[in-house]
RNA sequence: GGCGUGGUUCCCGAGCGGCCAAAGGGAGCAGACUGUAAAUCUGCCGGAGUAUUCCUUCGAAGGUUCGAAUCCUUCCCGCGCCA
């Protein structure tokens, strides 16, 4: 990344320029979680076509397969996947917290049993920014420890100043030139430690600044309180990234507090799962009563499944278990996120964003379904 | 007409004297899913009740038994083979 231009402001609502070198990112952003180099079930021309500007890699499941040598060989991330817009990937600090019984974490990094075939893999912060430098994505995330919450405050200390001394590691890494590393923040829902933590951080001088940690087990309401609270504290001429948020009202929140970027599995797993997201709240398609309902998923939208297919149809193919269905959902719920902040940004550019927070919020709360 | 075989809760299908309101699927209903070990998982699924409880069920009607979806008799219906 090269440069991060602050536009406008509405409320702390904030509308930005992220320019790397695969292209311009304009914020607030939803980023779509690309794994293992796919975002699931969707080619790379619906991604294209859905408007998706940056999408998401993960350094844990590429090393273990296909390989990062491999990622390497083909010519790096983005021509592999023929995806020319920019990436991000993550560390592997997730899977410290999602696989975490099959891992056990030391000074040194991270010890995983690979989920794979058990087999014994190291991943420390070198391992990740060696990884991540291989890969090539735009935007590299320093090495974390990412614990669940509720924690004890000296837990959350401790994995504070882990992740602090990770991060110096991961900084002191030569990457390639057109990559950015992002710091990550830790520290639970304790302002006092997020705040040591993000000017221990800001003292290494990293481009851009994640929130981590959340949304991993502590009520909605903490959260979106916590925030409104942290995140007018965060540097404002740098990108802010609340890293695996959220629900459609939790992103909506999210950019009220000031936050730049967001990605979550949720439009894509969900989707598989039956449920579009839709303006007047989450539409299961599985249930009985769309049996012979002629309408569209979300009669609001204009996507490409909207305009053409009825609830009957994608019913029936979820029914039997056709992949269609669930491709046609994920398309659909991430162009509903993308259209979601797309909007939210021009509300802020116009200085509107309050307005467009309450109609986005009482269309979605309606629960008309 | 004879012989054989079978009728189980919405559907398929196990059970073949007590541990059976009855396995397992499916369907249905409800819910979860937030830096993807997930096209996955959880709960309910005869009725009433928070519940250790009660009531009504295994084609029908009788019977045997302390006790029957399970054994016996007759009847009704399905399927197969032989006349």
């Amino acid at each position: 990344m090269k440069n991060f231009t602050l536009q406008a402001q509405s409320g702390q609502a904030r509308a930005g320029l992220i320019e790397t070198a695969h292209g311009p990112i304009e914020t607030p952003i939803f980023m779509p979680v690309g794994t293992r180099a796919s975002v699931k079930s969707l080619w790379q021309e619906e991604l294209d076509e859905l408007g998706a500007q940056i999408i998401l890699g993960n350094t844990y499941h590429l090393y273990l397969r296909p390989g990062h040598e491999l990622v390497e060989k083909m010519g790096g991330l983005h021509k592999f996947m023929q995806w020319n817009k920019p990436i991000l990937t993550d560390s592997g600090g997730f899977q410290v917290f999602s696989l975490s019984d099959l891992n056990k974490i030391t000074e040194e990094g991270v010890e995983f049993q690979s989920h794979i075939d058990g087999s014994r893999h190291m991943l420390s912060p070198e391992k990740s920014m060696e990884i991540q430098k291989a890969l090539g994505s735009d935007i590299v995330m320093i090495f974390d420890e990412c614990p669940k919450l509720p924690a004890s405050k000296d837990t959350l200390r401790e994995s504070m100043e882990l992740t602090l001394r990770w991060a110096k590691r991961c900084r002191d890494y030569e990457l390639q030139d057109h990559q950015s590393l992002f710091a990550i923040v830790q520290g639970g829902l304790h302002l006092d430690l997020r705040q040591e933590c993000m000017e221990r951080m800001m003292e290494m001088d990293f481009p851009g600044f994640a929130l981590g940690g959340l949304s991993v087990g502590e009520k909605n309401e903490e959260m979106v309180e916590f925030l409104n609270e942290f995140s007018p504290c965060m540097p404002s001429e740098k990108p802010r990234y609340l890293m695996g948020v959220g629900k459609p009202l939790d992103v909506l929140n999210g950019i009220r507090a000031g936050i730049d970027m967001f990605d979550c599995v949720l439009p894509t797993r969900n989707a598989r799962n039956g449920q579009f997201l839709t303006t007047h709240g989450p539409l299961n398609i599985k249930k009985a009563r769309y049996l012979e309902d002629s309408q569209p998923p979300d009669p609001t939208c204009d996507c490409k499944v909207c305009s053409k297919y009825s609830r009957s149809y994608i019913r029936h193919l979820f029914n039997v278990g056709e992949y269609l269905a669930g491709q046609m959902i994920s398309y659909h719920n991430l162009y509903f996120y993308l259209r979601m902040v797309k909007k939210a940004r021009a509300a802020i550019l116009a200085d509107k964003f309050d307005e467009f927070y309450k109609e986005f919020y009482n269309a979605y709360t309606e629960n008309r379904w």
